[in-house]
DNA sequence: TACAAATAAAACATTAACGAACATTAAACA
DNA sequence: TGTTTAATGTTCGTTAATGTTTTATTTGTA
C-alpha cells in the first residue's frame, strides 16, 4: 500500500506538499497531560525528535494500553506519517535525507524478489542479457552472479546497480529520457538495441493476460519487440497482481516466451492458458 | 497543523544519502544503545566505512548472540547489500549508495562548486546543452537554473541527477559503460552525439596546460571532439590544480574553448597564457 | 593430508510483541 | 435520563526475534 506519495527532488524542485489534518480529531479521551495536545500529535512530535518510537514507551507515557498505541501507529502508518515494525516505528522521513523509492516498499515486494532470484538462474557465464526497465527486474540486480556476462539496458536503475558490478559488461542504450520508463525511449533506443544479439532478455510488464497477450505503451512495446526478436530466450518477470491486466498495445503473445516466472498467487486458470502454450512457467515461493 | 513533506523518487533504488529504512523491521530487542538506530543500519555504517564486518565483532559490540548477527548478514544478503563469507561479510558493490556522489569529499570541492555555480549562469531557457562526465560538471545539475532546457549527457551521474529535474528534458548517450568515465564510451557514443546541435557544451578535463592545450584519454578526446565540433559555444570547467597536467591526446588547445571558468588560484602566468588568446576567462572566488 | 579450532547451519526453545475479537468506558446526543 | 458511538481495554492464540544446543563446515596448520 503505498500512501500518500510527496514529492520533491532536489536542484529543480516540485513540491506536492500535503497538510496533514489534525491527526484525527481529538476527543477528551485521546487528550493527556500534553496540554491539550493529541496524543498522536505528540507522537509526531517524538518522532521528529527521535525517529523512532516505542510502543512500551509509549504506553507507559500515555497511561494506555499497548493496543490503544498500536492503533495510533497505525493510524499515523495509514496517513503515511511513519512505518510501523515490531515494537514500534519509525518517521518516515528521516531529516533532509532523500531516500529513494525503496524498493521493499513495492507491492508485493517478496513475490517480485523470489521471481528475481529465479530469474538470474537462468544467466550463464559470458551470456549478453537484456534487462527491460521494470522493478522485478530491476531486483534481478542485486541477485546476478558472480560470472562475467554482458548487460544492455535502458533503465537508469541498472545501469546504476550494474555500474559498479565488476562482472558485468555494460551496454548502454541511448534516447530521450522518459520518466514513466526510468530509462531513454525514442527510436534511437530501438534501433539500438536491434543492433545486439542477447542470449537472453528479461521482461517485465504492468498488464499480462493469458489469452490476449501481453501489452504496454506504443514506444515500450518497439522496444521490446526490438529486443524479443534479436534474442535466443525470452523470459518474463511478472507477479500474480499483473495478470488479467491490459492496455492498448501489444507486444508479444504468451507464446513468444519461452519462459514466464511469477509466483504462487496466478490462478489456476491463468496457469492452464500458459502451459497449454508449452511454455515453461516458473512459479516460485516466497 | 503541519506539512508532511516526502521525498521519494521514482523509478530507481539508488539511494542519495540516505538513512535506510529500518534494513527490515526493528524491534525492541534489535534496538542497541545506538540511539535507536537498528541494529543493521549500523551493520550498514560499518560497512560502508570498512568494507568487511566481521561476526565475532558485530556480536559483542550489540551485546546479541553470534547466530542473531548471521541472520542480520543473510538478511542483508538476500537485500543484495553484503556478500557473506566465513566470519563475517563485505560489503557488495560500495556504491550501492551513492553518498550525495561523495562530492563533498572531492579535492576543491568549494572551488569546484564555485565554478559550477558561475557555469550555471550561461543556461538560457530552451537550450541544448552538453553535461561532460566530470565532477565538476556534474555540480552543475546541483544549480540548474528553473529554464526549460535540454541536457545531453553521457555521465550516469548527470542522468542521475537531472532526471527528477521537472525543468530538464534529458537525451542520454549509447555505448559501453567505462568505469572511469561513469558513463559509455566507445564509437556509439561519438556517433549518437555527433547528431545534435549544441548551445553550449560544458566540459571538464583532469589535463590543462595553456601552452600544450587540454588533453585526455583516447575514447574520450573523440567524444569530447565530436561536441565540441556540434557546440555554438565550448566551455571549458576546470579547478586550478589541473593546470600544468597532460596525458596523451589533445582534444584540443585553449583557443577552441569560447571561456574558460577556473578558481582564484590559478597562477598569473596561465591567466596570462588564457587571455593572451582572447578567451573568456572566468575566474570564481568561493 | 589430516586434525583441531573456529565458524556456520539446523533444529528447537523462549520470550515479547502482535492482532483479532470481544468487553468496557465515556463522550455525544436526543 | 437512556441510547448511540468512538475510544480504549482485555484476553488469548499467533508470530517475530532471539537465544541455545547440537551437528555440519571451513580453515589454518602441524
Amino acid at each position: 500500500m503505498f500512501v500518500n506519495v510527496l514529492f520533491v527532488n532536489f536542484g529543480g524542485i516540485i513540491m506536492f506538499n500535503r497538510t496533514l489534518y489534525p491527526l484525527k480529531e481529538l476527543s477528551m479521551k485521546q487528550v493527556n497531560e500534553n496540554n491539550g495536545i493529541s496524543r498522536r500529535e505528540s507522537i509526531y512530535e517524538l518522532l521528529k525528535e527521535q525517529t523512532t518510537v516505542y510502543v512500551k514507551d509509549l504506553s507507559q507515557k500515555f497511561c494506555v494500553s499497548d493496543m490503544t498505541i498500536r492503533r495510533d501507529l497505525h493510524i499515523m502508518e495509514e496517513q503515511g506519517i511513519l512505518v510501523t515494525h515490531y515494537g514500534g516505528a519509525t518517521i518516515r522521513h528521516p531529516s533532509s535525507v532523500i531516500h529513494t523509492f525503496d524498493m521493499r516498499k513495492e507491492s508485493f515486494f517478496e513475490a517480485k524478489a523470489a521471481i528475481a532470484r529465479r530469474a538470474v538462474e537462468f544467466i550463464k557465464e559470458n551470456d549478453v542479457i537484456y534487462l527491460d526497465p521494470s522493478t522485478t527486474v530491476l531486483l534481478m540486480t542485486r541477485y546476478l552472479p558472480p560470472l562475467h556476462h554482458t548487460v544492455v539496458t535502458s533503465s537508469l536503475a541498472v545501469m546504476h546497480e550494474c555500474s559498479h558490478n565488476p562482472y558485468v559488461t555494460l551496454y548502454i542504450a541511448p534516447g530521450k529520457y522518459q520518466d514513466s520508463n526510468d530509462g531513454p525511449m525514442d527510436m534511437d533506443t530501438v534501433t539500438y538495441l536491434s543492433n545486439f544479439h542477447f542470449n537472453a532478455a528479461f521482461l517485465g510488464t504492468g498488464f499480462i493476460d493469458t489469452v490476449y497477450g501481453v501489452t504496454s505503451t506504443e514506444m515500450d512495446c518497439s522496444i521490446k519487440q526490438a529486443v524479443m526478436r534479436n534474442s535466443e530466450q525470452n523470459i518474463l518477470l511478472v507477479d500474480h497482481s499483473k495478470f488479467g491486466q491490459h492496455t492498448m498495445k501489444k507486444f508479444g503473445d504468451i507464446k513468444d516466451f519461452n519462459t514466464i516466472i511469477t509466483d504462487s498467487d496466478i490462478s489456476d486458470e491463468d496457469q492452464y492458458n500458459i502451459l497449454k502454450e508449452k511454455i515453461n512457467l516458473n512459479i516460485t515461493h516466497c
